[in-house]
DNA sequence: CTATTTTGCACAATCCTTTGTGCAGTGTCA
DNA sequence: TGACACTGCACAAAGGATTGTGCAAAATAG
């Protein structure tokens, strides 16, 4: 069938029997080892000059059941198609390439237990740690892999309980200077539409929102706070309440860039024009931003230095538990 | 170091010790080949109980070795990080994983040299084939794997003289459809920005823009048809170039969805209001094309049928090559 | 010229699973 | 009772790389 069964594979038992010596020189020689077991420069040039011209590369399912490492990273994502987490996926898959190491991508479609099913997948597939950005519903099961000290750097969302190194732009700084820059503006009655509650960004974000309001002694108005999911659905849908109810506001700052574009939606559907009888600010920097039929202000995260210092992280920390 | 050391790992021999049978026994019966190999019934149930009870999976690594298969497929994107290719991806990791299939990421950042180095890298990693969209500057690498007989099948962008292959959505119909709009309501001088001229999907659109154009007894207008590339440069660029020359047109198809956000950037500079100045039609589904200051008309690609269609193709042709 | 050290490498076990072969023990039939 | 079949499983090799140990031969010392 294939022509790869056809010709056979360029192993280490190939090299050592062409040049008459034993599996094992030709790996120590390969892997660096010569002179640490004083295998003779001749032979060493013989292996190595074979090696490149036979092209050979070692098998890693061999070297990963003996080695028990595989240099191999599983990055858990809620939504690979968001546009954040695949600017946040691209710059790991470069970082990790770069350190020599693969990704085993898992899209956890913002379901919790399909994110559990994802990590036993990895981990039965020997997987050296993970990246994840969880769901964030429950944390028993990350609580479980970080009890059993696996490397695991969490990203984007996170929840306070569990201890692990977690990686997201400063979500305070960002709506508070946001909030501020609507303040300074004069805006008094700003809305907040949030994520979800529980997560740690999202506290961030709304801490950001009443630290703001608070140096600008302007008391906050709980029912101008609303929302409790990170999607476009809530973004819409509390937009619609809130325009609906008697408080008035002249300013929305919405916690998420869907929650921003379901925002639009709902205000567009309702017949009110971005700026000009209400201001939006969003969270998450987009490439789209600027094309939006009203320029809304965004509050930027800068995914490559998200996605870049939690790779480091995590293979830091591999390194460190399992050395080269 | 690592709790996972500490704790000896659920093997195949582990449990064939405990129950005092051999490695084969349980292998066996856990491959469902009790009776085929004339294993008690008693043996067998309590081989399957004790496995359960212990969780055994079996390690990835050592049948891949044995049987010169991983379950796994090779991803090559150009950038993941572009919409459409994200959500592509994603409808593969779905697709994949539903049939016992797991991804490596390659994010071949529009750079013919990583491309290959992607396909070298996932070839050592024994994957048992490859989803790739191919940047497409050359293909020499593309026809060698073919020639290999390599599982491959392309996404999006094509070159057609490999004979592989591959799901896109229908580019010449959209086109087609598009400018047949455009005519329809009156235009008769219509731009296009068009991708890579080598690539079968942009050969393909512009043969719907001709054809549209024909029936429509339209002269064509060779320097209205520019561009060279799929990225926002490209329809930047030349959308400031179409309108400093002389002739003069009243509408633009932009052949993909990163030429179409260039070619609103371009217009906007210039002054130029969408549809009041100048109409504009895009490539490519977004979630944002409702959300642009202007409502751009778009081509709608399903990204998850085409990568719902093209993983079914590779897992199709794996199985063939090599049955389970 | 013998005793000791050093050189240069081979051997074999190990990681874990799969699978072809083979061998005892029990049962069947003539 | 002896030939034969069948049952139920064990043994061992293979797949590829790594590594501790050990053993000859060569080099050096005395």
């Amino acid at each position: 069938m294939s022509a790869r069964k056809a010709k056979p594979p360029v192993t280490l038992k190939a090299i050592a029997r062409q040049l008459q010596v034993s599996e094992s020189t030709v790996s120590r020689v390969l892997s660096g080892n010569g002179k640490k077991y004083r295998i003779s420069a001749k032979t060493e040039k013989a292996v190595l000059e074979l090696a490149r011209k036979w092209r050979f590369v070692p098998n890693p399912l061999a070297q990963g059941l003996r080695l028990n490492r595989t240099q191999t990273i599983g990055l858990i994502i809620p939504d690979i198609s968001n546009p954040f987490f695949a600017r946040v996926a691209r710059q790991i898959e470069v970082e990790a390439r770069q350190a020599g190491f693969s990704i085993i991508l898992c899209d956890s479609e913002e379901d919790t237990s399909l994110e559990i099913k994802s990590l036993e997948l990895l981990e039965a597939r020997k997987v050296d740690g993970f990246l994840i950005a969880p769901v964030g519903e429950t944390t028993d099961h990350l609580q479980e892999y970080a009890r059993r000290d696996w490397p695991m750097v969490i990203v984007d969302r996170y929840l306070p309980e569990i201890k692990l190194p977690y990686v997201s732009s400063d979500n305070f700084k960002g709506t508070y200077q946001a909030v501020k820059y609507l303040l300074e503006r004069g805006h008094r009655r700003i809305a907040c539409v949030q994520g979800r509650t529980a997560s740690l960004p999202n506290r961030e974000r709304v801490r950001g929102y009443r630290q703001a309001l608070q140096e600008y002694q302007v008391a906050i108005d709980e029912s101008l706070l609303v929302g409790n999911d990170f999607g476009l659905e809530n973004g819409y849908i509390k937009t619609k309440l809130l325009l609906r109810q008697e408080k008035k506001f002249t300013a929305i700052m919405a916690l998420s860039n869907l929650i921003c574009l379901g925002t639009i939606r709902a205000l567009t559907e309702e017949g009110m024009e971005i700026p000009r009888d209400i201001s939006l600010i969003g969270f998450d920097d987009q490439v789209y931003c600027e094309y939006l039929r009203t320029p809304v202000t965004t509050v930027a995260q800068n995914e490559k230095e998200i996605g870049s210092i939690a790779t480091k992280l995590l293979i830091e920390w591999i390194q460190s538990v399992n050395p080269v």
